[in-house]
Parts: structure tokens; sequence; C-alpha cells
DNA sequence: TCTGGGGTCCTAGGACCC
DNA sequence: TCTGGGGTCCTAGGACCC
């Protein structure tokens, strides 16, 4: 019996930026950065010709969102301040994120990809697992078709990899950007993927890379052949096990194509850190409007909740959440808004404060009207 | 001049029940 | 009077991913 799996994973190209260069093709070649609250969209001069926003003169607390690859030439990469990265590339052109191009383009893709193979597991707006075990055809024939098939629906490039499972198939999409196809057989991945850094693994972060480095352990073939008992004294039984299982090519996880959302969530960081006291009613009106978008994505979801929590991030940086689960389930936005407030009374108030988070979770459907699935009780003990 | 916003999953301790 | 386990729920924090 022969139990090989094939999946493939596809990650489109600098997506966010690609999507960009598609309405303005007079930037490509150069360095864009797409990101930032308030940056400049570009904008038509009299004589017709566009003018962008330079990067060298933002000011704010934005992050880079996506860069393109002569950006990242500069050192300029996703998640960097992008004061910090006007300092690396002055000149790049800076793109305020439409969200909304992205994820038509995002629908887009997904479905010129289930024409030819519908297992999709979605892993967010710029990527997905295939299951490609019921699909006829040669592997890299296969990854062909697909990237014309993307190409052909949006104008945008993608990277692919193809392998006996979703962690293989994850790294194989990586090791040829972009525009690249990497096929690893189930007896032939080991010398392509055992050189790699263990940071390559998914789910191997900056803090496990930087323990297993203080063990010895840089690459993922050092990381096969540590001892499972030696992982799992260092990173806990479940961590280790995992962390010696994939290094070693075992990945049982599923292409998962249907899954419930777990929790909602909205947050914001202030242009300036706020003050519980003196900022009070600036405070106030931005945590009103987080709990009303939180209920308004439930309602637009169909789902209540349970559980609401809220977060503060201090001026320092450090993080602090707070819950409370409710006896029942509830949608509305000032019933979120009195439970979130119960939540802010439990933490310290007395330091500047620079986002604040409102979120919901222990979602459930919603059957019939708002105020279903609370046990037809409209009273609450508040 | 530090560091966005939206998620998932895991751990660990305490409460509470059997 | 002292001593157990196991299981589930709740809460807080943290790692990680896109």
């Amino acid at each position: 019996m022969n139990t090989t799996r094939r999946i493939a994973h596809l990650d489109m190209d600098a997506f966010f930026a690609s999507v960009e260069l598609l309405s303005y093709p007079e930037l490509r070649g150069r360095a864009v950065v797409v990101g930032g609250r308030g940056a400049v969209p570009a904008c038509p001069t009299t004589g017709g010709e566009r003018q962008f926003a330079r990067l060298a003169d933002y000011v704010g607390r934005g992050v880079v969102t996506t860069s393109t690859y002569e950006a990242r030439a500069f050192g300029v990469f996703s998640g960097m301040g992008l004061m910090k990265s006007a300092q690396l590339a002055p000149e790049a052109v800076l793109l305020p994120a439409n969200f909304e191009a992205y994820r038509n383009n995002s629908r887009r893709f997904k479905a010129a990809v289930a024409e030819i193979a519908p297992r999709i597991e979605d892993r967010g707006i710029d990527e997905i697992y295939i299951d490609l075990g019921d699909v006829d055809g040669e592997s890299r024939a296969l990854a062909d078709r697909l990237r014309a098939a993307v190409f052909a629906a949006t104008g945008l490039s993608c990277s692919i990899g193809i392998a006996p499972n979703k962690m293989l198939a994850k790294i194989a999409s990586d090791l040829d950007k972009p525009g690249g196809v990497t096929v690893l057989s189930d007896d032939g991945w080991r010398e392509r993927i055992w050189p790699l850094p263990a940071r390559k693994i998914n789910g191997v972060g900056p803090k496990s890379a930087e323990r297993l480095t203080r063990l010895g352990i840089e690459s993922i073939g050092q990381l096969a052949a540590a001892p499972e008992a030696f992982l799992v004294s260092h990173f806990g039984e479940a961590s280790g096990r995992w962390m010696h299982q994939v290094a070693n090519g075992i990945d049982p996880r599923p292409v998962v194509t249907e899954s419930e959302p777990k929790s909602v969530s909205r947050e914001s960081t202030f242009e300036r850190d706020l003050h519980a006291r003196h900022d009070r009613e600036a405070l106030t009106e931005i945590f009103t409007g987080l709990c009303v978008r939180v209920a308004e994505d439930l309602g637009r979801m169909g789902y209540g909740c349970r559980t609401v929590g809220i977060k503060l991030r201090y001026a320092d940086f450090q993080s602090v959440t707070r819950d409370i689960t409710l006896p029942f389930s509830v949608s509305d936005g000032p019933r979120i808004r009195r439970a979130a407030g119960e939540c802010l009374k439990r933490v310290a108030l007395d330091r500047r404060i620079r986002l604040l988070g409102v979120r919901a979770s222990g979602l459930a459907p919603m059957t019939e009207g708002p105020d279903a699935g609370i046990g037809g009780q409209l009273c609450f003990p508040w």
C-alpha cells in the first residue's frame, strides 16, 4: 500500500506589493514598500504623471507590510518600522495598504486553484496548502499549470512547493522564490532540507531558534539528529516531540479544508501614547469604537461570544490581557462594551498606553435572531 | 525614530467536581 | 484527619504565523 501523500504549498510572491504594481505599472523595478497608517496614496499631478510618497517623508508608528524584492535588497522586510526602513531605502516609494484589492485578488487566485485542485486549506490572504492526492498529473507539470492559472486570473506570480507533507511543502515553496517550483520526493528531501537553518521550520520562531543555537543546534539536520528526549527536556513534551518529528520529515497533519472561527478582535495603536486620566475621553471613545467593531464583525459572521477580553500595551511595550466569561452568549455592542469595561477595571491605568484592543472568543454560531443562543433570557447580572 | 493588526495554539495554575 | 487522583473550565501570558 502506498500511503505517500502529495501536498502543495502555494505562496504568492510579495503579494500586497505585487497587487499595487498592477495598479501602478510604472513602479515596476523600483523599491516599493506597502504599509503604514496614514501613508499618502498616489495622486496624479497636473501633467498627468502620478506622484508617489517617498519612504523618507513618512512620520509615524507604521511598519512595513510588504516590500518588493528591490526594496528587500536594501534590507527592508515585513514588520520593520517604517521610520527605520526609511534610513535603509529613503528613495523607496511608500504606498498605503489597500486591503480591498488584496482580498479581491486573494479570492481570485484561490478560485483559480480550486478549478484544478479543490482540496484547499486557507492559510491567510496570500498562501494555501493544496491536497494533490486525487489530482492527476506529474508534480512539476501540475505546479506549472497552477502557476499559469493563478497568473491568468490575477496577473500575479506565485511560488509552489510540492512534497509528501505540509512542513516540507512549506519550506519547498520558499526555496526558489519568486516564481519558483520545488518538488521534494520521499527519499530526496533530506539533502535539500537538512542543511537549512532550524528557523526555516514553520513554528520554530526567533525564541526557539535562539534556544536551539545555544544548545548547539543550527540546522534542521542537527535537529533531526538530536535525541528526542533531549529536545523534550528543553522544550517540553509537545514542542520537543514535534520538533524531532518534523526535522525527520514526519508531519501527519492533514490539509484542513474547513474550519470554524475561534475569536475575533480589534485593536488600535495610538499616534501618541495616551494616559488613562489625562486622555480619558479619547480613550473611552476608542474603547467603545473597538467594542462596536467587534460586535459588527460578530453580526456579519452570525456568531455570538461567551468570552470578552481586552488587551493593553503600555508605553514600554509590555502587554497585559484580561478576560471574562459570561454565562451566556452575547453579540451586541452594549453588552460587549459592558463586559470589556469589567475587564478594564482589573488593569493598572497609571501608566501611558500605546495600544488598546478588544477580543471576543468562545464563539458559537447564532442560529436565529441576534438574541438567540442566550437561552431566551434577556436579563444579565449587571 | 523602535516595534501594526488579525489570528491560532500551548502552557500553567487555580477552582471545582467526582 | 489526612490524603489521593482525574477531568474540565477559566484566566493570563507568550510564541508564532500571515
